[in-house]
DNA sequence: TTGAAAGCGCTAACAG
DNA sequence: CTGTTAGCGCTTTCAA
């Protein structure tokens, strides 16, 4: 790899001029520049970043930590992300902490030593050690995304997902169901925890008791929706007749389940849940889902991590972003009531 | 951020013993290195890799170029990819060209700016300057995959795409089908060329003469394949009776207009296509494909580079892998033959 | 076992 | 308009 001295040597002029000539805002002499011009080119000169991100401290270049790779909601907010930060010069690198805290805290690091200007974090953990946590929003532009942080004062954006899963859930009730069923993913995250509440509240403005069992924990992946599908029906005698999966995969898994059980989604058993209404359009029968966004979530996150960039302050921006969902009827569900 | 300076001076020891017990393998004497850990995390102290990386002309990060992010086909490539260099060390930076050959050229020189290790490209151009294509496998540890670049002399990884369609087409035309269409992306790419050539092949074989307006050109996503739909539905006379579709987001965009024009798989019209297994098992009915395997082109990708990367030298290793594919019947194709 | 010092390639004063 | 030079933070001889 040629640099600048190269191509200084080569033009017969010194490095500061060729460094002129490549910046751009600086008054050459126009003979100069078709000298240093024709080097660079003569010699194939790629500006070394490295160096440059050295000097300047700043690398251009904002990173996105999300917790699973596999799952589309995130890799469209990635999208998203990137979108808006690259038409203000920035890269954008992704990493997956595959909901493994442990890997999250060590890509963070990495983060850190490669000196991203920024970061958008969907956490895996529910927390980081306060040290890194505080170090962090002091050190570096953090947003956080689909999930808080405790300990870590910065921005997050997510979409509303407790009235959102209550409104799911009332639309079940009002069809007639009582036996509803619930799978969802790990507990303890933000997310998680306000769907829960939502199927909760609906219950109780319903008066159905909350029963222990119709509620299944695992990841937000196939596998667990897989594994729920199983557990809830085979139930014997009181199987649900409604199952409420709480994002897209584990609706995928769960439906799974049922086609292998030889069941039929709504005749057998009626299914809702959270998903993109794309893919949604495109399974049968239409799945009723809240409408998710992951578009708007990155372009959020990314706006509000330009802002803070540009700011270069740290300043305590503690905006708390919760975008509104809304949901969208289909015919994955089966109305009890006979009129 | 703290140096390695603070550090040095803070644990009263030199830069030299501190960079000595961070990169470990150095005597130190053991209270030295105790002050000095000490130090590092009183100050929080995370290295500059930056500056690591001009010195050691070392970035440990790796740049996968895809053509299109929005297409699960690449991110798989890029999620089996990841998992095999950073087992190296190595770190992924994914970016997209939205087959866009000026921006693809953009992102190679922002990747060579980064000074990357090394980089896998699934090309959206057909070429390259040569200029630039020389340089790249002169300079840089390149594999390709997916399709081929004229003049860009590195390693390879795609799947086998021609005698797949021709199985394909193949199977339709036992089942009696003759008025068969195709929509494909791009012109020109290797894919679509060999998507193409097996089309025909199959046509050939069954000697049926090749049609212009049965061959739609778009580019590989659901609005190719939505327009492809319209089109071929609504000739009166001469609708064809099966469709091939090249890819996995034509055929949902394709399906979506058969929906809209209130048609019906394989009913009304027989459809097979590209794509992903599991993505294919829960569209209605069951498609039959060609299965593709893209974490395979990921983890091969992933293998030949790090090869390159150990040797560390320019070695002409243009090694081109051609993974097997297979078709996998479902139900999305009706027989007109009547036994 | 430790320290001093020379760069890696670039930018930005400062001086001419 | 152009050249000289001092670092950015780190690794690595070379001496001590």
């Amino acid at each position: 790899m040629k640099t600048l001295r190269d191509v200084a040597l080569h033009a017969r002029v010194s490095v500061a001029t060729v460094s002129r000539v490549i910046s751009g805002d600086y008054p050459v002499k126009e003979e100069t520049r078709r000298r240093v011009l024709e080097a660079i080119n003569a010699l194939d000169y790629h500006p070394n970043g490295v160096a440059r991100s050295l000097k300047s401290a700043k690398t251009y270049t904002l990173g996105v930590l999300v917790p699973d790779m596999a799952n589309p909601y995130f890799i469209q907010i990635a999208r998203a992300l990137e979108a808006v930060v690259e038409s203000s010069g920035y890269h954008l690198l992704v990493a997956s902490s595959d909901e493994d805290a442990e890997k999250e805290i060590g890509l963070i690091k990495v983060f850190l030593e490669k000196r991203l200007d920024g970061m958008v974090i969907a956490p895996a953990a529910v927390s980081l050690s306060p040290e890194l946590a505080s170090f962090l929003s002091s050190t570096l532009s953090v947003v956080l995304i689909d999930r808080v942080l405790d300990g870590v004062e910065v921005g997050s954006v997510r979409e509303e997902s407790r009235q959102a899963s209550k409104l799911l859930v009332r639309h079940l009730v009002s069809q007639g169901h009582r036996e509803i069923a619930m799978i969802t993913g790990r507990k303890l995250t933000t997310t998680s925890l306000e769907r829960e509440a939502g199927y909760r509240d609906a219950l109780q403005e319903a008066h159905i008791p909350f029963c222990e069992t119709y509620l299944m924990w695992g990841d937000y992946d196939q596998e667990t929706g897989y594994l729920g599908g199983k557990r809830f029906l085979s139930m014997k005698d009181r199987r649900p007749s409604a199952v409420f999966c709480a994002n897209n995969l584990i609706t995928l898994g769960f439906l799974h389940a049922v086609d292998e059980v030889g069941l039929r989604v709504p005749d057998d058993i009626s299914v809702v849940s959270f998903g993109d209404p794309f893919e949604a359009t495109f399974m049968t029968p239409k799945m009723t889902i809240v409408v998710q966004n992951p578009a708007d979530v990155g372009r959020f996150a990314g706006r509000m991590l330009l802002r803070k960039l540009e700011r270069n302050s740290t300043v305590h921006d503690t905006e708390e972003v919760v975008l509104p969902t809304e949901i969208r009827l289909g015919s994955s569900t089966r109305s009890l009531v006979v009129n």
